[in-house]
DNA sequence: TTGAATTATGTTATTACATAACGGGAGTAG
DNA sequence: CTACTCCCGTTATGTAATAACATAATTCAA
């Protein structure tokens, strides 16, 4: 956590074990197979990272990582965070061009963002779209996808 | 308009007239009067060619058509949309590092956008933010600002 | 009216974010 | 085996945004 626009400490953590990161690794294995897709040793790599950060991750900061010994090149990762997204495995947070891990593990949610300006984490809430669906309805405009995303400061940074 | 995942044409235009554009100028003038701010030549400007935009537009666009003869640098104009931003004269859409003029002249609004893939024009509905405030409000979370992007297309290009 | 403080701009350079294009390799269906 | 598709590695480039510092304009109080 290096955010930090206070002085309090950011250890208020949910982090996920090495167990934790394993067993959503085969969840997500288990997800491309039945969908015919190809979870493949750089997909893995890029989730596991995002899976490993406490919080929305840049891009960059995957490519460094990315190897042990040295960065990846940018297309391998961004290629990954595609295809991941594609699978519903992560959300691209527009607002902070960052990526979080899903965990929305039930059905059809339409993700939003409740993203913490102080300690940087992000909590994806289940929303009913009601507001913005009816407003394009009377624009007769066909929504494909919504972005959602609020500013401020979580509970333990308040 | 130079989008295009579609054949049709995309005059379904509602660009203002450079008599509507003076008027939003002046208007944005007396704005800052009146909020102690100045209104100075290159944040006149930067509206000006936001105003004659019609739908969403890119920084380095207005990078480029600053001066008549040739571009500006980039801080004059991404400070220039800042401070326009902090009037609450244009919007960001983070969806498409792009910045859009802002329409909704009636006080309090809540910024929500109807983005079009197809023509690349925006709407902007007011909204109220009763789902979002409801799910901050059970995490404890001290919201600040919300974005909200829908993107789809619009009446015009179904 | 002068001069200090504040605010805004000009300028150079750099950092951050993202994709195009192409050649090659691995899986797969016939 | 062969053709096909998908994915990957690599190089290069394109696009978006800011850091840092010097200069100019404005404000305001002495
Ligand atoms: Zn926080
Ligand atoms: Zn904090
Ligand atoms: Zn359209
Ligand atoms: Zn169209």
């Amino acid at each position: 956590m290096t955010h930090a626009a206070c002085d309090h400490d950011h250890h208020h953590d949910h982090a996920l074990d090495s167990n934790g990161i394993e067993a959503r690794l085969a969840e997500a294995q288990a997800l491309c197979l039945a969908a015919g897709e190809r979870m493949t040793a750089p997909r893995l790599r890029t989730l596991e990272l995002v899976l490993a950060h406490n919080g929305p991750i840049k891009a960059y900061d995957l490519i460094d990582r990315f190897h042990p010994e040295g960065a990846a090149k940018p297309p391998t990762v961004y290629r990954s965070l595609s295809f991941l997204e594609q699978m519903g495995l992560i959300h691209r947070i527009e607002s902070l061009n960052a990526f979080v891990a899903c965990h929305d593990h039930t059905e059809s949610h339409s993700a939003a963002f409740l993203l913490c300006e102080c300690c940087g984490k992000s909590e994806e809430v289940a929303l009913n779209l009601s507001g913005i669906t009816q407003k394009a309805l009377e624009s007769d405009f066909k929504v494909e996808r919504v972005t959602i995303e609020a500013k401020g400061r979580c509970k333990a940074c308040r």
